[in-house]
DNA sequence: CGCCCTTTTGAGGCATTTCAAACATTGTGG
DNA sequence: CCACAATGTTTGAAATGCCTCAAAAGGGCG
């Protein structure tokens, strides 16, 4: 096999007791087939910290439905410029719209050890409408999270996209029972930077400055954001009423 | 009925004739369903200019593919900014994904006379692999489309966001027939400025400076791209090698 | 421990925005 | 048909936000 894939062993969570069990469409897959809300009857696979799950262009004939980890969606071209369309969590679909033709549209690379689940595109080709109206919510979710985050490097600054990208991923871990405020980051400065838009260096002194505003506390990559309405102020361009901290140029322009 | 809907008769091609029709679903599912490539069975819709479609989050019943005219998909967000994320032409598939629940992802806004055919959602619940993975080849192909600009946003200079700008709206052309290097521009500078992340008097000096250097020639919304290959060039970040115009500040720093 | 990669911090430059105003175009009503 | 308003486009000058360059500090891992 790939020599990305590992012997890593996630918890065998069934679907009826995964955390991510909502954003799932797996869970939808197997009542559909067995009743149960057991994906087991899915083959697994394992990736370490990383590897890719699949390449941009390659073809494939099946979806992926990220169990464990996360993952970044990285899109390139020819020149060898890339760039990070999406971070993926568990729960989200990976390939789906692949079954159309012209291989996958973006390479999927791991951020940590991983693991999916997969279900081959025949499945696809039982008539079930509700399999698919299930994919197609999965599919819609990531389209309007590509739309918010075009919305976000269009028109906004880094300041502001900075504080919706911290805010985003809380909510994501919101929705599945995690803590909101805080939370590890599974992806670098780097990474970040790119999916921003930005310099790495620029990332930095965003994390610095928040910091020191005291509307987050970063330490590496565990963050705690104390107050998310006032995050959620800052995000939208409002200047800050309560200054608990010093301050630093913390107004931003804002564009168009 | 709405009243954008205008009394506009666009010629009655029928799909066997289309222009788009490579491009165009409603081949393949007339062609399903009676064997005539005539999608003259599906009910159609004209649009006057600035006409929306339809709207961000509305719940719609079926598909729309856009047959004459031009369009903007814009996402919008509670504080009222927007943004263009993608232009759409003849044979675009409007609405698809809508089908997974909660509403339609961005809004449509026609950018001059437009004609719909729709098709409802209720086709796809008849067991039709095909049919399927034609939709899915549409929403492949615009979900590339989004990553290529989303990269272009992310990692290139106003001058190269601009030049792939023109270089997509030519190959967008040509590859239904039409002239690549002379075509009119159906979107105001505002849109394109707002599409590309910029302001707009950076897209008018942006106009200004392709055509001194003789990279574009344009006279209002009209373009002629006298040289795609030397336009290519310029896109990539290459600095010109045979300067045949005058030579402003052309050169641009490139991000990462 | 020492190498490598990530992250941080500083200083300076410049690409792009912002502000401002003239100009062109389109649509509208008298 | 023209005057007028509203909108879209262009151009100039100045401001600035973010990048680039440079270098040091901080972990991770053999």
């Amino acid at each position: 096999m790939a020599s990305n894939v590992i012997g890593f062993k996630h918890p065998a969570i069934k679907c009826c007791e995964c955390l991510w069990r909502e954003n799932c469409i797996a869970a939808d897959v197997s009542e559909m087939r067995g009743g149960a809300l057991d994906s087991e009857a899915w083959p697994r696979k394992a990736f370490k910290s990383g590897a890719s799950i699949h390449v941009q262009g390659q073809l494939i004939d099946h979806v992926s439905i990220l169990r464990a980890g996360s993952a970044k969606a990285v899109v390139g071209d020819d020149s060898g410029a890339e760039q990070i369309v999406a971070f993926l969590f568990p729960g989200d679909l990976l390939g789906a719209v692949a079954m159309g033709g012209g291989g996958v549209s973006s390479s999927i690379i791991t951020l940590e050890q991983a693991a999916v689940c997969r279900v081959p595109y025949r499945v696809f080709n039982d008539p079930h409408p509700t399999l698919w109206s299930n994919m197609m919510r999965a599919i819609a979710r990531q389209e309007r999270a590509v739309g918010r985050h075009l919305l976000s490097i269009g028109q906004h600054s880094a300041h502001e996209r900075f504080a919706y990208f911290l805010l985003n991923l809380s909510a994501r871990y919101a929705s599945c029972g995690l803590a909101p405020d805080e939370f590890n980051l599974p992806m670098s400065r780097q990474d970040i930077a790119n999916y921003l838009g930005l310099a790495v260096e620029t990332v930095s002194r965003l994390f610095g400055e928040l910091d020191a505003m005291g509307l987050i506390a970063v330490e590496r990559r565990f963050v705690r954001l104390p107050s998310l309405a006032d995050l959620e102020a800052y995000a939208a361009g409002e200047p800050m009423e309560n200054a608990h901290a010093n301050d630093l140029n913390q107004v931003s322009g804002q564009r168009i």
